[in-house]
DNA sequence: AAAAAAC
């Protein structure tokens, strides 16, 4: 689409007053969006069809969100939109009403032998996103004779295939099944009038351009597109260009922002205490509904593993769990059976499991913009939320990056009795020995065993805790203590810097909206 | 350096 001009988002309706408007986000809003005397706008102002002011109703839904308010008018106009916007600010409802209120709008337009072409696509990059995108949209479609169903990897093509080949307007979307589905004749793509890419740089990231691209290429040239992303790379911009035609853009609240309302600590600790180190928190803090995330699945299996043993009701989310495990673990999760859930970045995204009061960074993210993502699944919805994380020696300069991303220090935890620069490295052994001895706290279970490590199984004080996990070989040299010297946690949300303070104008977000228009223009 | 996604 050669000479696409995106358009700046003008919406028809100011911005729902109800929403408080974060300190930040004045620099994002037009002045009329800002305006105090703003009144709140309701979906019925939108000339929603009846069947789906009802579904809101049931779901108690007055309101839109600043997203929705804006994204809804702009899809009924049949525009191509770009959005920026993370998952908790009410997206999904932002494309997903104003498309079926189209669907309803516009008679089928084809005599396709099944009666009811797929008219809308939505794709996800994770089978969970596509999931919950999908029981949203057939609540939304409860009153309506529309038809909806999910497609995605790691289950029986069978049932999926009954359900496609039954006839369904709107079909929610991993790209891989879909792809499967389109080769075994399941679907057809022929009639999709509307193409919707949710979190459209975590599809990039997951490498899915290619497959993207060939599911494009099965689609009618004339359709409307959506494309919802929360970051702004240039392969966000390539993308944005290459599918969508003269794109509205809508931002809300700034990318690469932190919630308003998390409060961060970092704790610095040993390697090999991080997981003492979480489970006391844990149980310190009496946690419950915490996800904690790990960088790798094994360690997020052996920490979920470690914390059941210390009697915690902990279970792992990743990619190497059946799609059975995964989606039963989840449930469990937002059931409150199960009070940590320990993930990988399969759930650092899209996943809305609203009012978490705390997130845990076992590891911290090798890409800085999913710290930004994981914390986000706190202190969200007006609520406020904390994030903790903790981190070794080795990974300082994720640290540095993370900060520079977020434009913010994040608050340090004391440990007590612990050297903070305590490493293994070099002659750090004797150093440490010396040093610990000398003013560290005593540690009598240690000292009973002749300062060796605790074997496996071994019980190193009154048999509250487990050993460490699984190790073979020779026990390695790690000294096992400080966790229990960790100061107590304090909440210090009044000591933290404002995110605005340190905040470059360079990067203020009206001007990175200019930059992307630039871009596009460019492209 | 690791995660996710089709079989």
């Amino acid at each position: 689409m050669l000479g696409a001009e995106p358009v700046p988002a003008n919406p028809p309706v100011p911005a729902p007053a109800a929403e408080p408007a974060p300190a930040v986000a004045a620099e994002t809003v037009t002045a009329a969006e800002a305006a105090p005397e703003a009144p709140a706008v309701r979906f019925a102002d939108f000339g929603l069809s009846s069947d789906i002011l009802s579904a809101l109703t049931a779901q108690g839904y007055v309101h839109p969100t600043p997203i929705q308010a804006q994204a809804i008018p702009v899809v009924l106009q049949g525009r191509d939109v770009m959005g920026a916007a993370q998952t908790g600010t009410g997206k999904t409802a932002g494309f997903s009403l104003p498309i079926i209120q189209l669907l309803l709008a516009h008679a089928n337009s084809s005599m396709s032998p099944a009666r009811h072409p797929v008219r809308a696509l939505i794709l996800t990059p994770t089978r969970e996103l596509a999931v919950q995108v999908a029981e949203n949209v057939a609540a939304y479609c409860k009153f309506t004779p529309l038809r909806s169903c999910v497609v995605f990897g790691g289950m029986d093509m069978k049932p999926q295939t009954i359900t496609l080949r039954g006839g369904v307007e709107i079909v929610i979307a991993t790209p891989g099944r879909l792809l499967d589905h389109v080769e075994q004749k399941n679907i057809s793509l022929g009639q999709v009038q509307m193409l919707v890419m949710d979190e459209a740089d975590r599809m990039l990231d997951m490498g899915f351009l290619p497959d993207l691209q060939r599911i494009i290429n099965l689609l009618p040239k004339v359709r409307q597109n959506l494309m919802f992303s929360a970051t702004f790379s240039p392969e966000i911009k390539k993308l944005a260009n290459s599918f969508l035609k003269e794109p509205v853009l809508i931002e809300v609240a700034r990318s690469n922002a932190t919630a308003e309302r998390v409060t961060q600590v970092v704790y610095k600790v040993a390697e090999e205490h991080k997981r003492d180190v979480v489970a006391h928190i844990l149980r310190q803090r009496e946690l419950k509904q915490v996800i904690v995330f790990s960088n790798t699945k094994i360690g997020a299996s052996r920490l979920a593993r470690s914390l059941e043993q210390e009697g915690m009701k902990a279970t792992a989310i990743h990619g190497d769990k059946t799609q059975q495990e995964r989606m039963a673990a989840l449930e469990s999760f937002k059931k409150g059976e199960i009070d940590v859930l320990v993930a990988t970045d399969v759930a650092a995204r899209g996943l809305d499991i609203s009012d978490l009061p705390c997130v845990i960074n076992y590891d911290l993210p090798y890409n800085a913009e999913d710290y930004v993502h994981r914390i986000g699944r706190t202190g969200r919805a007006g609520a406020s939320g904390d994030a903790i994380s903790i981190f070794s020696d080795k990974d300082e300069r994720l640290l540095v990056d993370i900060e520079k991303l977020i434009k913010q220090t994040v608050k340090r935890g004391e440990l007590v009795g612990f050297t903070p620069s305590f490493s293994r490295g070099e002659r750090g052994d004797e150093r440490h020995g010396e040093r610990r001895s000398s003013s560290g706290p005593r540690r009598p279970e240690a000292e009973a065993r002749g300062g060796r490590p605790p074997e496996r199984g071994e019980r190193p004080d009154r048999g509250e805790r487990p050993a460490y996990g699984r190790s073979s070989g020779p026990a390695p040299r790690r000294e096992k203590v400080d966790p229990w010297f960790l100061k107590p946690y304090e909440p210090t949300k009044s000591t933290l810097p404002a995110p605005t303070a340190s905040m470059p104008s360079s990067t203020k977000p009206k001007q990175k909206v200019a930059a992307l228009l630039g871009g596009l223009r460019k492209l």
